[in-house]
DNA sequence: ATCATATATACGAAATTACATATATACGAA
DNA sequence: TTCGTATATATGTAATTTCGTATATATGAT
């Protein structure tokens, strides 16, 4: 993983935002972080197909939904820059957790056999 | 600091590797980094003055050099960012070091009163 | 089969960013 | 003062990125 590329991919709102909430919730799936980050859903998409593109992200489909999680193959260090801005920027991500918190009909996770 | 302002800064070759090399160096001057990363003196000035103005590098002058170095006032979150990207990207810059390392004739430093 | 929902992608336009070049400023030496 | 070196900035252009809209695909229900 390229520096340069992985920061190209934390420089824009809706990525982070994005990236940042499903390292907190484990996994969302795109009509979840719609309403999180009120955003139509081509511009959360589009976004999304980016951060798995480069490889932060990968998918799973479970029924109609489309579950985002962090890649399991993400190199540590980049871990390590993920968690600190996470822990460290609370306030730039509340009102998205509030969003996401009073969401109504959130689909139900059912476990898929390899995410252990 | 919001984060991606601090990501924006960094989601570029020139500056992320200014970045580093002045973190790992303490402070260099524009010559040594045109020199370092073989780039005109106008563009490493530009990128100079834009991590600057985002609060990641000062600046001193001392005759006709202008130091710059990392910012005393960086958020301790963003100096781990940083310092976690230099440790673990040294093959990114291991060209950038050669050439600074091989360059002649680089400025001397003089200690300034307040840099302690 | 059709319909509704969730998600992805294509395309052109708008906005942003980066750049080369030229020029300006600041300092030191003569 | 003038000259040379180091650095900064302005300007127009090119490249890149982002976005809205429309459309395509996939799944589940009927």
């Amino acid at each position: 993983m390229n520096p340069v590329e992985l920061y190209k991919c934390l420089a824009d709102d809706t990525r982070l935002k994005s990236l940042l909430l499903i390292t907190e919730e484990g996994e969302l799936c795109v009509c979840e972080l719609t309403e999180a980050l009120k955003e139509s859903q081509p511009k959360i998409s589009r976004h999304l197909a980016q951060l798995r593109k480069f490889g932060l992200l990968s998918d799973r489909r479970q029924g109609q939904w489309i579950y985002y999680s962090l890649s399991p193959d993400l190199e540590s260090w980049a871990n390590i820059i993920i968690q600190t801005t996470l822990e460290n920027n609370r306030h730039y991500l509340s009102e998205a957790f509030e969003n996401l918190n009073t969401m109504g009909d959130r689909p139900e996770r059912i476990q898929s056999c390899c995410t252990s």
